[in-house]
DNA sequence: ATCGCTAGGCCATGT
DNA sequence: GCCTAGCGAT
């Protein structure tokens, strides 16, 4: 262990170390917090600690199989396949499985996916006899989504006026009825959403304390990777869990904080140290990854949100070369611009496909780069979009899968009672749904009883309907005795799915084929891994388990060498040596659709901080005058995050042009400043090439706001700042203190600055830094 | 029951 | 501009 141990650096020993208690671990980008995070577990295991009693969270399926690969070399496969580590969502869907009686679940479960469950929605609507421009399915299922998240039931809904009053506002009075209808449908089919998994894992802890305390004594060292995208609903569950013990180490980067949008709150961070007695804070500031240029400018970026936790990000590694921007006349172009430059930097510099990246905002962007570049011959993968298991003939697939896994899950039903054609038509749907609501059975069983109901419904569509039931239990027998693979593969022979693509014989229809091939050797490959783990055996539910909650990004094998194009949300937790951000125009990034708050745009900021972060030499910011948008051409302005970087750390491959919008202004300013003089100053933090000195850190924190307007504690004096401090100001430099008035969150000072002159600011938000002499 | 066309949504982000 | 749900024609 020892010699393990030495590849870390004091700041990242010590959270290692920290055995016991409350920690919170705040880790900048780059500075190795995955490491720290695999090296804590390998070190409790090390001390005698059980891996069955630990409890590791991560964001990602990837990051958990990853953590527990590098564990395994250290403390041996057998002792860390007994760990528990995954995704939230996967790791309570086994504890659900494994409980699902006590909440009237079956164990086999099926997991809605969101295509299912707003199919469910659509239909909900169809029945309630709603309009259905009015409640926009999408829409009544992002609600219903940020609902559950929040853990407001059907329930506690009714018994919020303020919601429902919300919700009529909206026009969507009913919107309280389609939940209940909803959330009796998947009761009924035996599903659960992906919300369903944290809220039902929620409502387990607490109504039955004996599992609480159960669970309680078995996850004795909780760990929660990216803790900052952690939503309400995780919360409560991470301080159920943590409660007794106490033994909870978190991790995470407030500045990398980017899916509120789906519910994060990014306040169980900012706040973690309230939750719990005696939390140990530990900080991680040295940027492995990228120049100097970079994790400066990045800085530079962040420094412009004000809800933050203090942290200095600085870095050791060569001041290397600035950010490279550069327009272009329409979104073509920039395709063609970064495919060339991809080209040329491959040959000057010996590079690889693999070490290129290109991110933007919205996957419908990928179109034009991805013209570009099969133009030139470069291979690229495009990741995220629609995935592996989102096409058509694999759902097909795994619909009768699921079928026969859980045959009260009726999207899998609909999906595939007539498909491939077998003469069973709406009409005769419709004849088994009302059934299925009259005799509160699902569809599968009415079918099942259709000889012992009166039903209209002709002798031979009866008999259609027999078969289809008898194929389904031959596939449950066989299910019993064979594993994963071999089921799929007499599923997609005997349902006659293959054979009505093999009859298509278009080209799409082979490509079909070969997909549904590529499944079967997916699924040769988890048999056989699946086997050599102790507990599993490889069977088509583990399986299925596994698909429900799988992304594109879990199954690349990585070993392609090719450019790779993503979204940013994407790209998080990932580095290349070379990455082109393109897109940078307002209403793209950042998002029309993120302006109208501060905290929404200063998501969008975090968002393009991650981006920026992900190069490790060297990041290029494209963006284009005209743009395709909804196929029309639309006139696009830079962005304003282009501006927000300090001159020093950009280079203009094409002459600037000016932004028409003004950036936002902050509010820490407040007499009249001429805007058309307003450039920034030099950059704040990562200074001196051997990094700061422990001192210089401290004294730095100690100046930074310690997140936001809520911030009522802040104090002139703490921070240090009295008549005659020289300090300095992100925007106008370096000033002298004139003058400090005002109590606690009020105090201001007036300061003489070089080159702003004199300005009277709140210090709670001023970012002023105490210059040494 | 099935095919093929059209209108309308989408281009936020994803477990 | 592309995709697909929904509907009318066959």
């Amino acid at each position: 262990m020892e010699k393990y141990l030495e590849q870390l650096n004091e700041a990242q020993l010590a959270p290692v170390l920290q055995k016991e208690g409350a920690m919170i671990v705040i880790a900048g980008a780059g500075s190795g917090k995955t490491r720290v995070l695999t090296f804590r577990i390998a070190y409790l295991m090390s001390k005698g600690v059980d891996p069955f009693n630990i409890l590791a969270l991560t964001f990602t399926n990837k990051a958990a199989r990853e953590m527990k690969k590098r564990i395994s070399e250290i403390v041996g496969a057998s002792e860390a396949k007994n760990l528990w580590m995954g995704t939230f969502h996967s790791i309570f869907a086994k504890i659900l499985r494994f409980e699902a009686d006590k909440l009237g679940y079956p164990s086999n479960f099926t997991i809605y996916d969101t295509q299912d469950s707003q199919s469910v929605i659509r239909a909900v609507i169809k029945e309630m006899h709603l309009d259905k421009d009015v409640y926009k399915y999408k829409q009544v299922y992002s609600r219903i989504s940020s609902y559950k998240n929040s853990l407001i039931t059907v329930k506690a809904y009714f018994n919020n006026p303020e919601l429902m009053e919300a919700d009529a506002m909206a026009k969507m009075p009913r919107l309280g009825d389609i939940y209940q209808a909803y959330v009796d449908k998947c009761f009924k089919a035996g599903a659960m959403d992906f919300d369903d998994l944290l809220l039902k894992t929620n409502e387990l802890l607490t109504r039955f304390p004996e599992v609480l305390a159960k669970y309680q004594n078995r996850f004795r060292y909780i760990l929660v990777d990216e803790y900052q995208d952690t939503n309400h609903s995780q919360y409560l569950i991470v301080r159920a869990l943590s409660d007794k013990f106490q033994n909870i180490c978190v991790v995470g980067d407030d500045a990398q904080s980017i899916y509120a949008f789906r519910g994060a709150n990014i306040n169980n961070i900012l706040n973690f140290q309230k939750d719990y007695d005696q939390v140990k804070v530990f900080r991680l500031e040295q940027n492995y990854r990228s120049t100097k240029n970079i994790v400066n400018a990045a800085n530079n970026v962040i420094e412009k949100n004000k809800t933050r936790l203090d942290k200095v990000v600085w870095t050791a590694n060569d001041e290397g070369n600035k950010i490279l921007v550069n327009r272009t006349m329409t979104d073509g172009d920039e395709g063609r611009f970064v495919a060339s430059s991809i080209f040329e930097n491959k040959m000057n510099h010996q590079l690889h496909d693999g070490d290129f990246a290109v991110l933007y905002r919205t996957n419908a962007q990928s179109r034009a780069i991805e013209d570009a570049l099969r133009k030139k011959d470069i291979p690229y993968r495009i990741y995220g979009g629609l995935s592996f298991y989102q096409r058509k003939e694999i759902k097909d697939v795994l619909a009768y899968l699921r079928l026969l896994l859980n045959p009260k899950d009726e999207e899998a039903l609909k999906r595939v009672i007539n498909y491939p054609a077998r003469g069973i038509g709406g009409t005769t749907m419709e004849r088994l749904i009302v059934a299925s609501n009259h005799y509160n059975r699902s569809i599968f069983e009415v079918m099942k009883n259709i000889e012992k109901i009166d039903l209209k419904i002709n002798s031979g569509t009866k008999s259609k309907l027999q078969d289809f039931v008898t194929m389904i239990e031959s596939f449950q027998v066989l299910n019993q005795n064979y594993d994963a693979f071999t089921i799929t593969e007499h599923v997609a022979k005997k349902t006659g799915l293959l054979q009505e693509l093999k009859k298509d014989g278009t080209p799409e229809g082979i490509a079909r084929i070969e997909n549904i091939e590529e499944l079967l050797n997916g699924m040769r490959d988890f048999v056989e891994e699946q086997k050599e783990i102790a507990d599993a055996t490889g069977s088509l539910a583990e399986f299925m388990e596994d698909v429900a909650l799988a992304t594109d990004l879990d199954n690349d094998k990585g070993d392609a060498d090719r450019v790779a194009l993503m979204t940013v949300h994407l790209a998080k937790g990932l580095e290349f040596p070379y990455v082109y951000i393109v897109g940078m125009e307002e209403e793209l990034f950042p998002s029309g659709m993120s302006m109208n708050t501060r905290s929404e745009l200063e998501e969008e900021r975090r968002l393009f901080y991650v981006a920026l972060t992900r190069a490790e030499k060297q990041a290029y910011l494209t963006y284009t005058q005209s743009r395709y948008r909804w196929g029309k051409l639309i006139d696009a302005e830079p962005s304003r995050f282009i501006e927000e970087i300090d001159e020093s750390f950009l280079e203009y491959l094409t002459p600037i042009t000016e932004n028409r919008y003004k950036p936002l202004l902050d509010a820490d300013i407040f007499d009249e400043v001429d805007h058309s003089k307003l450039r920034l100053k030099k950059p704040v933090a990562g200074r001196a090439p051997t990094g700061p000195t422990e001192e210089q850190l401290r004294k730095l924190r100690r100046l930074k706001p310690v997140a936001s307007d809520t911030d009522k504690n802040f104090s002139a004096k703490d921070a240090n700042l009295e008549v005659g401090t020289m300090v300095e100001h992100v925007r106008f430099g370096k000033g002298k203190i004139l003058k400090v008035e005002g109590v606690g969150a009020d105090t201001k000072a007036e300061i003489d600055f070089e080159n702003g002159g004199l300005k009277k600011l709140l210090l709670r938000f001023a970012k002023l830094k105490v210059l040494d002499n």
